[in-house]
RNA sequence: GGCCGCGUACCCAAGUGGCUAAGGGGACGGUUUGCAAAACCGUUAUUCGCCGGUUCGAGUCCGGCCGCGGCCUCCA
């Protein structure tokens, strides 16, 4: 049974979908405000989210899942004012690095990808819904805000009391905003053209605007996913993911406006059933950060920011641009659980990128040692698992077997998904990947060398190696060694030089064998020789 | 000031009342190998920041202390 935390009730909570079949279940992510390019932290952010849902389709459900682009807001019109670019065209550069970056990291891609200003009309109609249900009003310079004083539940979420955190916070609050409006939390959902402060409006035609009953101008950030969560999934829908960050005021405010906007559709149930925040990834502080009190730079992380030059740039790090796998990336994000922050080092990709390499080379002996009870076959594909012997596997039975191989897997499948089924425990589930890995390699380990497979082992391997692929899949990960950038000249010229050196050793030329070893894994190519003369080469 | 979270080996990290504290990385020793690599075997936390309490029993619950981080302003 999986359970959840939600951070509404901060407990863990059975999952149990809206959906009075139990079959389809509703989710919405934040996406990025894509004004610049993504970091280590919105890597997070999506693959938290893609494992949520990969387990939840593993399990049996079918997920409608919806991400958002934010589109406009300040940050998009100042750096488009800036640079003196259109923001449509800004906004453009970003989105599609966003999907170039989840193709890399493997995930899946949303059944819509919403973007804020192709729903400028949805949006008006919350504010006129909120206007007239006296949840929002016009404050004194003409901007329309949220009257967060008219709802109840407001700070259900975030369980905060804003009158209590006034204290100690005087410097922090803006004195000027605070004059226009009735409460202190209260935030904006028409935020007019006229009101600007001058580094936007010295924008002139650039600034983006819309014509509304209050004015030109544009909608408050929250609005955008009240109005494409009601509009791609329906209120109520099942999951709602993000960063921690925007636990408040985003979501807060996002679920407010949702609740009291569609009060009457959602028969005074709320807009949202679980919760799910994504922590932080951090970097550890240099001495070298000015702002950054020295006694400081010895401790854990802090926030990636811009001010401080210690933003990692997803770009940077995979591949092509960077130096790892994107898998890696992927590793090092469920090596932990998606509550607890990271402390980003580039150690931790060295890390994971060991890690992935121990699955795949048991993914290796595993294929080969198939291939040897087949005989002949130089083709490994085929030997996932089918239907009918998933089915066979499904047999409990199965744990009661005297091939070690098919009791270890069938352990292993019910660790994992012990594991994931407490609030996606994937550091849990990875555990359990790596247990069969080792049962594999320890059966791929005990086979003569020149003993044919038989058809016992053959079966444990196919299992093994099934389940493997099929629990790898639930995480992400694909299932083999990325395909080298180029399969061109270079290859067939690393062949070659192979079959050289095979002839070299063949010869007891030993020297010239590991000259030639040598120099290819300075270029990338690390070679392991394989019994029979044979050899495998992995691209690094 | 309010709210939330974290502190487990050399490193990363799971474990939230009960068999010998997962797993990975690294290191060291062994098997294998022409030598390597990969793989296999073994070693690497009598102890979970510190102090006290509850309990037959606590890393796990409670209280205090110390250290660290996040949110409260745009933020994944």
């Amino acid at each position: 049974m999986l359970r959840i935390l939600n951070s509404q009730s901060r407990k863990k909570e059975p999952f149990t979908p809206l959906d009075p079949v139990g079959k389809r279940v509703l989710m919405y992510t934040c996406g990025p405000t894509v004004y610049d390019s993504l970091h280590l932290g919105h890597a997070r952010a999506a693959i938290t989210p893609d494992v949520v849902r990969r387990y939840l389709e593993y399990q049996g459900y079918q997920v409608r899942y919806v991400t958002n682009f934010t589109d406009v807001d300040d940050k998009i019109i100042r750096r488009a004012v800036a640079e003196g670019l259109d923001y449509r065209k800004l906004t453009a550069t970003y989105i599609d690095e966003f999907h170039r970056m989840m193709l890399a990291l493997n995930v899946k891609p949303a059944d819509a990808y919403p973007r804020a200003t192709d729903h400028i009309d949805e949006m008006l109609q919350i504010v006129e819904r909120l206007v007239k249900a006296k949840h929002a009003y016009v404050a004194l310079d003409g901007d329309v805000y949220f009257d967060t004083s008219s709802f109840e539940r407001y700070g259900a979420l975030s369980k905060r009391k804003l009158e209590e955190e006034e204290a100690g916070l005087s410097g922090r609050i803006d004195e000027e905003r605070l004059k226009v409006k009735k409460n202190r939390g209260d935030f904006l959902v028409w935020k007019l053209l006229k009101n600007d402060k001058e580094e936007l409006s010295k924008g002139g035609d650039a600034v983006p605007r819309w014509a509304s009953p209050w004015g030109d101008g544009r909608p408050g950030w929250h609005l955008e996913c009240s109005a494409m969560s009601a509009k791609y999934l329906g209120l109520p829908f099942d999951i709602h993911c993000g960063g921690m960050d925007l636990l408040f005021p985003h979501h807060e405010d996002e679920k407010a406006q949702s609740e009291c906007a569609f009060c009457k559709e959602l028969g005074g149930k709320e807009s949202v059933n679980y919760w799910v925040h994504n922590a932080f990834v951090t970097v550890k502080a240099r001495p070298q950060d000015a702002t950054i009190a020295a006694d400081l730079v010895d401790s854990g992380g802090v926030k990636m920011s811009k001010s401080l030059g210690n933003v990692k740039w997803l770009r940077e790090m995979i591949r092509p641009a960077g130096p790892f796998d994107p898998m890696a990336v992927r590793m090092l994000m469920l090596s932990s659980h998606y509550r607890s922050p990271i402390v980003f080092e580039p150690a931790l990709l060295d890390e994971a990128t060991a890690r992935l390499e121990r699955i795949y080379n048991g993914l290796d002996a595993m294929r080969e040692a198939l291939v040897r009870a087949a005989r002949g076959k130089e083709d490994t594909r085929g030997y996932e698992l089918n239907a009918e012997e998933l089915a066979r596997f499904s047999d409990p039975n199965l744990k009661t077997t005297r091939v070690p191989l098919l009791k270890n897997t069938a352990k292993a499948r019910e660790a994992f998904t012990a594991a994931m089924d407490d609030d996606f425990n994937t550091a849990g589930a990875l555990s359990a990947v790596f247990d069969l890995v080792t049962a594999a390699n320890q059966e791929a380990a005990a086979l003569k060398p020149d003993a044919p497979v038989t058809e016992g082992h053959a079966t444990g391997f196919r299992m093994a190696l099934g389940t493997l692929v099929e629990l790898l899949q639930v995480l992400g990960f694909r299932p083999q060694r990325e395909a080298a950038a180029s399969a061109g000249d270079g290859e067939a010229l690393v062949e070659l030089l192979m079959k050289t050196r095979a002839e070299a050793r063949a010869a007891k030329q030993f020297a010239l064998g590991d000259k030639i070893r040598d120099e290819l894994k300075a270029l990338g190519y690390d070679v392991e020789d394989l019994p029979g003369g044979k050899w495998k080469v992995k691209k690094k």
